[in-house]
DNA sequence: CGAGACCTAATTTTT
DNA sequence: TTAGGTCTCG
């Protein structure tokens, strides 16, 4: 949240004269690029370096293509990130550029921090010679504090989280006098993001978004709310893509003096770029064709068919799109995949191939041995047995010494965690939950962090907002209200106005006397700074500050592990020079890692799982639906069904050995039982890699009534009737999308127990194969599209008698729109659609 | 200001 | 179902 502009490193330190030609040896002209000179001698003089020796021939072409626009279309597990990570080892090994003259960009701080290592690996030392290898948001960043003032801004600015957006649009709308409720922040904070993701200032969005928004207002809360970030000279993060493209386009000059620095640039997962990210790419690729200058050296990594984020404004065109952007561009494909078995992959092209928007790309794998297990698809009667089932199947591997480590469940969405957790902990196998809140979006690290802030950035207001009165020290609204009018009145920050209101008669005696000790307390920490170690200066705020004690004196079960936290906070900060240096970390790094090392099954959401592998992968709640998410179908019609089917590819090529597939035919959504029927997906897997698991053990309870009843959606071989027979019939799907309901709730358990891990994040490697597809194509389509439940009152009249497929027979009991309470007469009291029962 | 009632909405997530 | 937010009362 904090910035500071002391490491502002200036250009070309290590650069002796701009431009090195090709094939020239920067290494020996003086000091900077040791890492160079390593590299030449790793290389050995040998007409072939060693580290070329490791790479199938396609790989060795896309790191030896150094020369105009490249694109690797690098499939699941074909090695991308050492392709990545040894074509900058080559560069700099045959002396084309020197470190600081490579622009690589990835969208993770921890993709980042491992082509890093990996380049360090390579080269025989850690790359701190690389200076433009990062994430587009920290090298975004790093242009923008160097050239702040054309965007209006001091090169300190603040960068603001999510969290602190919100608030500060809330505040707009209040400000203008709209229905906070009726305009929520939340909402309005993503059309900007959505905005931003498109580099769009508020004078060039479209009239209809800006009408959408408070009553046509929104262009106008757009600008109010750039207005503001100026005024406490902070940005959100959208602004560190945004306002460097503006820079570039305003001030040619300066674009040209990066035009000068970069020879080469290098994107990771290109098919995750959004707009604004491209724009910044074209803006930094495309050097003037007039100066002769050398081809433009652009290389973009990526796999159309791996991307999951068009939710987020990731525009799949933009890979798609690729050779028509660069003409004369490369395209090599990495096709020969090292990680999963043959069933696994033919299963995972085989899906994929339903998808119509795609360059294509055939994996294949020349490690396939005969006896390697199918696919496995699996049916449960309701999500608890599928839980159950999976323990068992997770104990089972155990016992033949398979490591948890090695094994992971990936869901659709988080809700569906929670009963695997259940399970888990009463089995007492070892979980970690992946992705989720991360530490820095905690209550108690964001509190902290406020502390410090305002500590060290006088003007901070948003941070000075969030902890006048945590904990609890009698300044209300009403007060804060005060010192906001006395800010706006000085035009001071809040902070300054709290010290002047806190020596006037203006408050009430209780608030002013908090007041003034909060303000006096905060400079003397102000006089700590310079004299205490920042560890150190942590604590005694903390302390003083009476947070801790807060935390203490709580007796809700978070308290201790929230205390836990704050400990783990200031330990973290010894590796950082100061509190300013910190802060500026962890502004941009909203990740702390973890290192547990114990042995557990991992538990995340398919999205997070992008990047990992495992030798066994358990995909549960394959349901219409679920997955493919309803949502996603209704708000991405066709496009969005093929987003939900790249993902359901991620899922299947994380796999490197086993890979159970799951559905169950009930599931309970928004505390309603309803009853499912298979995912499409399933159906559009190959006979030839997969096996329908022949459970037989409790599939069914009371659903012998189901068995051989009509699936009333249509035909699926997964259909409960046909799962032992293995009849394949082509399902009608359309028809069984009329009826569904909306699937999915949300829930975030905090569980508690000995053995749970939760983790920030993850990532692996992750790559691709070729093909050919057409592109557009991103209509909607009625038939994929049909929407959700009726709101008609429903059929059954209380005290009917009635049959239900899970929970057999009951009687209405009440009776709300189409969702019923039935007295059922053995498994009790639930509510159901009314849809899934019928008469007795 | 704080506790408890009440209402509402409910994928996916990085920086 | 349930979590999160808002609203109301003491």
């Amino acid at each position: 949240m904090s910035g500071f502009p002391d490491d502002i490193p200036f250009f070309d330190e290590d650069e002796p004269s701009a431009n090195p030609p090709a094939q020239q040896k920067p290494a020996g002209s003086g000091s900077g690029s040791g890492i160079a000179a390593r590299a030449m001698a790793a290389r050995g003089g040998a007409a072939s370096a060693r580290y070329l020796d490791a790479l199938n021939p396609e790989q060795r072409l896309a790191v030896e293509t150094t020369e105009g626009p490249v694109l690797v279309l690098a499939g699941a597990g074909t090695g991308k990130t050492r392709v990545l990570t040894t074509r900058i080892a080559h560069i700099l090994a045959t002396g084309r550029a020197y470190p600081s003259q490579i622009l690589a960009v990835t969208f993770t701080n921890k993709a980042a921090r491992e082509m890093k290592e990996r380049i360090g690996t390579l080269v025989g030392e850690a790359v701190e010679g690389m200076p433009w290898l990062g994430t587009f948001h920290s090298i975004g960043v790093k242009i923008l504090r160097r050239h702040a003032e054309l965007a209006g801004l001091k090169s300190s600015f603040t960068i603001l989280d999510t969290d602190d957006q919100i608030r500060l649009i809330k505040q707009i709308i209040q400000a203008e006098g709209l229905d906070d409720k009726r305009w929520p922040a939340r909402q309005f904070a993503q059309m900007i993001d959505g905005w931003k993701n498109k580099g769009l200032a508020p004078k060039e969005i479209a009239e209809g978004d800006a009408r959408a928004f408070a009553n046509g207002r929104g262009r106008e809360l757009y600008a109010a709310y750039q207005e503001r970030l100026k005024s406490l000279n902070a940005v959100d993060f959208g602004d560190l893509l945004c306002l460097p493209i503006r820079i570039f386009r305003d001030n040619p000059d300066v674009l040209a003096e990066y035009h000068r620095k970069f020879r080469y640039i290098l994107v990771d997962e290109y098919q995750d770029t959004n707009t604004a990210q491209y724009m910044w790419l074209r803006l930094l690729a495309q050097r003037p064709k007039s100066a002769g200058e050398a081809p433009l050296n652009i290389c973009c990594v990526g796999d159309d068919d791996q991307s999951i984020y068009g939710w987020r404004g990731a525009e799949v065109d933009n890979i798609l799109r690729f050779e028509k952007d660069f003409p004369g561009a490369k395209v090599i494909r990495l096709e020969r995949n090292y990680r999963s078995t043959a069933h696994i992959l033919g299963a995972a092209s085989h899906l994929i191939a339903h998808n119509e928007g795609r360059l294509g790309k055939t994996l294949f794998t020349d490690k396939a041995q005969p006896d390697e297990a199918k696919v496995k698809v699996h049916a449960s009667w309701d999500s608890e047995e599928e839980a159950r089932a999976i323990g068992e199947e997770v104990e089972a591997l155990q016992s033949k010494r398979h490591a948890l480590n090695d094994m992971a469940i990936l869901v659709r969405a988080s809700f569906q965690m929670r009963e695997f957790e259940d399970r888990f902990v009463t089995l007492g196998v070892n979980y970690r939950v992946i992705g989720g809140p991360r530490f820095y979006e905690r209550q108690e690290i964001r509190d902290a962090l406020a502390y410090f802030r305002i500590v060290s950035q006088e003007a901070d207001d948003l941070a000075f907002e969030r902890i006048i009165n945590v904990p609890k020290r009698g300044l209300g609204d009403a007060s804060l209200r005060q010192v906001h009018d006395v800010a706006r009145a000085r035009q001071v920050p809040l902070l300054q106005a709290a010290r002047d209101l806190a020596g006037t008669e203006e408050m009430k005696p209780k608030p002013r006397s908090a007041l003034r000790t909060l303000t006096e307390n905060i400079d003397r920490w102000q006089d700590l700074l310079d004299k205490t170690s920042h560890t150190e200066l942590a604590e005694t705020i903390l302390e003083e500050s009476g947070y801790t004690d807060m935390w203490k004196n709580d007796r809700s079960p978070e308290a201790p592990g929230r205390l836990e936290n704050l400990k783990e906070l200031i330990r973290s900060m010894e590796d950082y020079e100061s509190l300013r240096g910190f802060l500026e970390h962890v502004s941009l790094v909203m990740d702390a890692e973890r290192h547990e090392e114990m042995d557990a099954i991992s538990l995340m959401t398919l999205h997070s799982a992008k990047g990992l592998e495992f030798e066994t992968v358990f995909l549960p709640g394959w349901e219409e639906g679920l997955f493919p998410h309803q949502r996603a179908l209704d708000e991405g019609g066709r496009s969005g069904l093929e987003e939900e089917r790249r993902l359901a590819y991620v899922g299947l090529t994380r796999a490197k050995k086993n890979l159970h597939l799951w559905f169950a035919s009930n599931r309970r959504i928004h505390g309603l039982w309803q009853s499912t029927i298979p995912s499409r997906f399933l159906d559009e897997l190959p006979e030839a890699h997969v096996d329908v698991a022949d459970e037989g053990s409790s599939y069914g309870g009371y659903g012998q009534g189901h068995i051989g009843r009509p699936n009333p959606y249509g035909k699926s071989r997964f259909d409960n009737a046909e799962v032992f027979s293995n009849t394949y019939s082509t399902p009608g799907w359309q028809r069984a999308q009329k009826n569904r309901s909306d699937a999915t709730a949300r829930n975030w358990g905090t569980r508690s127990g000995h053995q749970v891990e939760r983790i920030g994040y993850g990532e692996t490697d992750s790559g691709y194969g070729a093909g050919r597809g057409s592109v557009k194509g991103r209509v909607i389509e009625g038939e994929l599209v049909a929407k959700s439940v009726s709101e008609s009152p429903s059929a059954f009249k209380l005290g009917d008698r009635v049959f239900h497929m899970k929970f057999g027979n009951g009687n209405v009991a009440a009776i709300d729109g189409n969702k019923l309470t039935i007295d059922f007469d053995k498994a009790g009291q639930k509510r159901v659609l009314d849809s899934f029962v019928q008469p007795a």
